[in-house]
DNA sequence: AGATTTACATACATGACTGTATGTAAAAGT
DNA sequence: ACTTTTACATACAGTCATGTATGTAAATCT
């Protein structure tokens, strides 16, 4: 019962924190109380409530502790969709390494009601991808301009298709928790789905060298 | 106070699935309470229990009720990737038209928390979602014969990449409730990302048309 | 060294929400 | 016509979670 020195209460809190991800990726967010987590915390709900103010408050907490996936890695790969292949395969390998992101990503896509409280957290995600879109986009016209894509395709638009293509992947990943039948398959689709990007270059260099194509 | 004759109780369960689907698009499911949903349908809650077992039941129902968006149309269409897209844009503008759907949608990829008693939902969702990559696959597998996509891509891998990209389409969709950023570009999206199926078999008939390729 | 704050544990008050039990009037069966 | 269900409304009991108020001993401040 010996009150704890600073150091110490930064370690409880940092143990809710992590307990509370445990228990929302488990039974959600909105059936968990603030009593199971501080069971799981050891600690009692006087000390939850002394470091978080609600639920939702903890949430944030919870998030604010793990890293974001939707963000590019391998900066110095000079080719821009190997770097893209390699940042979407990275983000897996630390879904599958780190159980903490793991489970956060498992609250945010299959435990959590994004409503009341909840709703500025969805429009944050978005926001997140949003700017993850921007990046790739960046990505996608030097690749266009180093003539790896198709030029006639909208590269923002692809950018979001990719998005799109990214948020699912992720979605049927955490939903096969036995990892017996989606996981598996997670990472050559993302090989394959790169590699179709930059076909057209393959098809489009053996067209242009025999017929060059006029601007429109 | 008058009993209701069995076709005045079917509608009134009707109407409590209604009301069910709409309070929870808006409240998420954990949030809204029987009572709620008795409310809405100007009922009490025995009526609501006199129907359904408890939440969970009610919500399956709301699920029953609603047509799955996850299905090919248009039969008729003999070009199998147009009619890949026909099918998407339908279940975009499906969602836009329809209330109910939209509603059951919001519910599902934002709303809901799959745990407990909703898990099996989720895995009813992942075999639906199966189901609809087989017929995606066998209509890739057709293109393919046709010469209009890739023979190099595994078909099944790629009707997985087509099950992503609409999983998440649906999912942003979905998040832009205002209706501003991302739904304009859904539409867009759908085509871009099938024109590009197809961007291989233009140019590999320019190709082969110049030079003929040798099987390998 | 004394005063003050901190980091909790404990206790309390309150309010949902759930599920069931009971009542009831009319519809449906015979 | 009589009995039995049906389709609810109403009433009740009980659990559980929340938030706050209070207590407290030690760390930190001055």
């Amino acid at each position: 019962m010996a009150r704890k020195t600073k150091a110490e209460a930064a370690l409880t809190r940092q143990k809710i924190v992590q307990c509370a991800r445990q228990v929302f990726s488990q039974a959600g967010v909105s059936n968990t109380s603030m009593e199971d987590i501080a069971r799981k915390a050891k600690v009692t709900r006087g000390a939850v409530y002394w470091h978080f103010r609600n639920k939702s408050d903890l949430f944030m907490a919870v998030r604010a502790d793990t890293g974001s996936l939707l963000q590019l890695s391998h900066p110095t790969e000079k080719s821009p969709l190997r770097r893209l292949e390699l940042s979407l395969q990275n983000a897996l390998q630390r879904l599958t390494g780190e159980s903490g992101t793991q489970e956060t990503y498992q609250v945010i896509l299959w435990k959590c009601e994004f409503v009341g409280e909840f709703s500025p957290v969805r429009d944050d995600l978005m926001l997140g991808g949003e700017n993850f879109v921007q990046e790739v986009a960046k990505l996608y016209r030097t690749a266009q301009q180093e003539g790896q894509i198709d030029p006639a395709v909208d590269t923002l638009l692809l950018a979001r298709e990719t998005f799109c293509f990214f948020v699912g992947l992720l979605k049927l990943w955490l939903a096969d928790t036995a990892a017996q039948s989606f996981r598996p398959q997670a990472s050559p689709l993302i090989t394959q789905y790169l590699q179709q990007k930059q076909a057209w270059g393959k098809h489009a260099l053996t067209v242009s060298r025999q017929k060059p194509k006029s601007n429109s």
